[in-house]
Parts: structure tokens; C-alpha cells; sequence
RNA sequence: GGCCCCGUCGUCUAGCGGCCUAGGACUCUGGCUUCUCAAGCCAGCUACGAGGGUUCGAAUCCCUUCGGGGCUACCA
């Protein structure tokens, strides 16, 4: 690699929202590029323009942004090795496609497809290795007469000399592949369009990319890069270093995926998980820091991150300790913060009004640090606070069942009895009347005295703390709902 | 099938030949606290897949085996 300054790629095929796989390798690239000082570079893979959408590839680039993995070169921000969409280099891919040609490093093949399929089924058939057999490696002039008046399109194939591969890969050392089973694979389609084989290794080179962390399924594929930074002349001491990263799975073992399990990041985002949370937890699915720390924040991740530490095993994706993690984010934000993060919430659910009344905000302000240390996930805010912001609360039945019947009405009486004359409306003076007249005077038990005022106060059993609650509600409203039992 | 990768508590992991009667975190269980729910605090359960070696000594090194996963496309 020379003295190049080290640059790390996150290169997505965005045939989808990303997901928790791919964003975990985007999350390790960005901390590697970080922690080296170097500079990270967003690429999107979009030679399938049969699966690869606009809508995906803007998604892709608005979650990266979400999760404040911010990049030095990619789109938007540009660089000078640009364009970074696959699809507008094209003729940068043909061109190198016409020169192995020329260079005798790949050839045209014409095999067609049934072809190809029917081959590779004997292949299996008589226990070979299934792959491309080189038919065309060298094709006859009247074959290739008969094509051409058959209007065959050929694909442009590479060709694997005898021989191995041997290449270090950060994360599992030394990796060597036999080429009896890396076959001729092909470059570019029929169509004259560019496959990621040739795409990926050409752009990689082009940009200067220093070091590839990607996922352990293109292990295998590793060959065939570096066959194609033979064929361009690249020296193999520039050849980029590999660092194949452990998969995520789904809870059924299996490759998390979008069919297994929630795994798109949208969906993380809108029920509430934090872009930090998300970063933490990730961060430890295939590497620690060595010590028993797992609360890291941003920074911390891009200091102590290093590609020696990732391992090499699967991780597999544990809910829980998300919400454990994202948990502890929350209680650990200003009130500020946790002010800006729970709005979208409460008025995405019309608990408040858009934008915002002054009243609301001031509501909201002073009921936010009662809930915050409550919170698994930003979605459950509006739950919490909507008895808030209504005239009259919905009666859970079940709580009034188990605690307004009997002789709930005494205690609602006292209630009122006590309180329409407090002279200071604060939680503490609440809780000072309602204990002394309920628990005292009364002789009560305060779970049975305060969960019948709780649940006639909020509409349910479970709420965040009552006296406090009562202080911001007002007093007005709490007689009101009182008397309405 | 072939090739490749991987294998420590239920889960994520620490461990890189003696510090390990295996540590931490999440989960789970019990308790404390308590106006509910949480949070917090304390305690507890539970692991080196198996079998061979190497060595004075192995979770750590080697082999075999079993198990899991990936690749095997004109997807990436």
C-alpha cells in the first residue's frame, strides 16, 4: 500500500433499507477510518439496476447520516475519485473490460445461460466441482460464425490461471484458495453492463481504498479481486488489506437477513432506538475494547477501535441488551436532548399539535425528566404523557377494576377533600395531604390509596410518578377527574 | 456434493500455556428500596461441543470428529 493515507469503504448494494449487517459494517469501516485518522468513503454498488432503487440508494445515504457515521468521500460530499454511484462509471468499467480483453486476461464466451446450467448440473452430477469448465476460452472461427449468426451476445469472462490464491486477511490470517475452485467468472453481461467482480475491484484500486472490512460471505470472492487487480496491473503490495467480518445472525441462527427477524434500520429509528444505542451495541457484535467497558460513546468507539480486536466468530443479535443499551442512553441525555428526540414521537401520535403550542412544550419540559429514567424506547413516550394533554383520560379496565371499586369512592372523596384547599400546588405539598389524610388519618395501605387516585388521575394503574404528575397536570384537572369517579 | 469460515454461560464477550476452583455485560431467578411501573443496589443460576495428542501444566498449541454458517449466478 505504499504510504498511502489509509482509506476504509463502506460499499452497500442497496437492494433494500440497510440493515443491522450492513450498518454494523458501516459502523466498524467509519471507526476504523476514525481511529487511523484516515478517511472513509461511501460508495453505493448499484450495477443491479434491476434491484438497486433510487429510493433505496437516498435511504441508504439519509440512515448513514441518522446514525452520524458521516463520510469524507461518497455522494454528496463528492471526492476525487468520483462519481461514487456504480452506475455512473460505466465506461470506466468498459474500458478496463476491453483492455483484458486485449491483455488476454478475459475473453468473450457465448455460452448461453441453459447453457451454462445444464453443464453445471452434469458438473454436480458426476461429482465435480460445479463452475464454469472454459469452454470459450478459446472458441473456433466457425463457432464463432454460428453465433454471431445466431445473434448471440457474449458476456466478457475472466480467466483464472492454474494455480492459488494466497491473500492475509486481517481478522483470519493467512486464506488460500485453489483455483480448481474459483472458476472463470464473468466481468460484464451480455447486455455490455458491468457485474460487481469487475466493478468492486476496478473502484477499489481507482479510489485508492486502503482497507476492505466487509462481510464473511465475500470471503470467497476474494480470488477473483485480486485476479482483477492482477489484470490491471496493480502491484500486490498495493493490493488493499481484507478484513472479513463475522456475520450478525438472527435469533434462529440464521444469517440475519430481511426475511429473519426486524433488521431493517428504519425500523429501529421509528420505534425510538437512539443512532448512539444502535452504534454501542453494534459495536460490541464481533469486537470489544479488551476491558469490561460496553457503555461507549461515538468517540470512544473511534478511539479504541482496532480491526485486531474484531472477531472472528458469528455474533448473534440480541434484542434485550439493545434495549438495555438504548435504555441507558436515554436517561443519559440533557434535557434538551431528550427534548428534540421526543417530539417527533408526540406528534407523529397527536399527542401534541404540530407545531408545538408554548403550553405543550412547557408540559412536555416538565414531564419529560419523571419519565425519562422509565424509557426502553422513545416510542413509549406518547404512552406515557398522553393523560397529559387530554380533557378526559381513557379508564383502563382493568385498573379500575382491581383499584376504583369498593371503597375507592372515600378515598377519592378525601382526596378532593384535601386537596381543593392546598395552599402550594407542588408535588411535595400533594404528597404531604394525601398521605396525611389517606395513610394516616385513614389508615390506608399507600399502594391500595395511591393506585385508586393514580388510576382516576392518569386512567391506569401504571404511570409515572403521581404527585408529580398531579403538580403538572394542575390542579384544576386533577378535582376534575376526581370528581368524575 | 465440493471449497471456505467459525465453535467459552441462554445471548454478547474477556481470555492469546500457569494469574481460570474461567471474569464482565444482557437475560432470567430471589431480595432490598418503594405511591404503580421503571431505575438503582445486593445475591444467585448457568459455559470452555466431543475425543485424541503435545506439555510438568491447556479454554489457550496440533489432529480427528461433531455441530453451525457462507460460497458454489450474466446477485452482491
Amino acid at each position: 500500500m505504499g504510504n498511502r493515507p489509509i482509506k476504509v469503504r463502506f460499499a452497500p448494494s442497496p437492494t433494500g433499507d440497510l440493515h443491522v449487517g450492513n450498518i454494523r459494517t458501516a459502523l466498524f469501516d467509519w471507526a476504523y477510518a476514525r481511529h487511523t485518522g484516515g478517511i472513509f468513503l461511501f460508495r453505493i454498488e448499484d450495477t443491479d439496476r434491476s434491484r438497486v432503487t433510487d429510493e433505496y440508494i437516498a435511504a441508504a445515504i439519509d440512515t448513514l447520516k441518522w446514525l452520524g457515521l458521516s463520510w469524507d468521500e461518497g455522494p454528496e460530499v463528492g471526492g476525487p475519485h468520483g462519481p461514487y454511484l456504480q452506475s455512473q462509471r460505466l465506461d470506466i468499467y468498459s474500458e478496463w473490460a476491453d483492455r483484458f480483453i486485449k491483455q488476454g486476461d478475459a475473453y468473450y464466451c457465448y455460452c448461453s445461460p441453459d447453457e451454462l446450467e445444464a453443464r453445471r448440473e452434469a458438473q454436480k452430477e458426476s461429482g465435480q466441482a460445479p463452475g464454469y469448465d472454459g469452454k470459450c476460452r478459446s472458441i473456433s472461427d466457425e463457432d464463432l460464425a454460428r453465433y454471431r449468426a445466431q445473434g448471440r451476445e457474449p458476456v466478457i469472462r475472466m480467466r483464472m490461471p492454474e494455480g492459488s490464491t494466497t491473500f492475509t486477511d486481517v481478522i483470519r490470517g493467512e486464506c488460500t484458495f485453489d483455483h480448481n475452485f474459483v472458476p472463470d467468472f464473468v466481468l460484464v453481461r451480455a447486455d455490455g453492463s458491468p457485474l460487481y467482480t469487475l466493478a468492486v475491484a476496478v473502484d477499489d484500486v481507482l479510489m485508492e481504498v486502503t482497507h476492505v472490512l466487509r462481510g464473511e460471505d465475500l470471503l470467497s470472492s476474494t480470488p477473483r479481486q485480486i485476479r482483477v487487480y492482477q489484470a490491471m496491473g496493480v502491484k500486490a503490495e498495493d493490493y488493499p488489506l481484507f478484513a472479513h467480518l463475522p456475520f450478525v445472525m438472527g435469533t434462529d441462527n440464521a444469517k440475519l437477513s430481511k426475511r429473519n427477524g426486524e433488521t431493517s434500520i428504519a425500523w429501529y429509528r421509528e420505534q425510538g432506538f437512539l443512532p448512539e444505542a444502535i452504534c454501542n451495541y453494534l459495536a460490541l457484535l464481533g469486537w470489544s475494547p479488551g476491558d469490561d467497558r460496553e457503555n461507549l460513546t461515538l468517540k470512544e468507539l473511534t478511539e479504541l477501535f482496532t480491526i485486531e480486536r474484531v472477531n472472528s466468530n458469528p455474533a448473534r443479535f440480541d434484542m434485550k441488551k439493545l434495549e438495555n443499551i438504548n435504555g441507558d442512553k436515554i436517561r443519559a441525555l440533557t434535557l434538551d436532548d431528550f427534548y428534540q428526540w421526543s417530539l417527533p414521537f408526540l406528534q407523529k401520535a397527536k399527542v401534541v399539535a404540530t407545531p408545538i403550542t408554548n403550553e405543550q412544550e412547557s408540559v412536555v419540559r416538565q414531564a419529560l425528566p419523571i419519565i425519562q429514567e422509565r424509557l426502553i424506547k422513545l416510542s413509549e413516550i406518547p404512552g406515557m404523557l398522553a393523560f397529559l394533554f387530554t380533557e378526559k383520560v381513557d379508564l383502563d379496565p382493568d385498573s379500575v377494576a382491581k383499584y376504583l371499586d369498593g371503597d375507592a369512592k372515600g378515598i377519592i372523596s378525601k382526596a378532593i377533600e384535601v386537596l381543593t384547599p392546598l395552599s402550594t400546588w407542588s408535588h411535595e405539598a400533594i404528597d404531604g395531604a394525601l398521605r396525611a389524610a389517606l395513610i394516616e388519618q385513614m389508615g390506608l395501605k399507600p399502594r391500595l390509596a395511591f393506585s385508586a387516585i393514580r388510576v382516576a388521575i392518569t386512567g391506569s394503574h401504571i404511570s409515572p410518578p403521581l404527585f408529580e404528575s398531579m403538580e403538572i397536570l394542575g390542579r384544576e384537572r386533577v378535582l376534575a377527574r376526581l370528581a368524575a369517579i
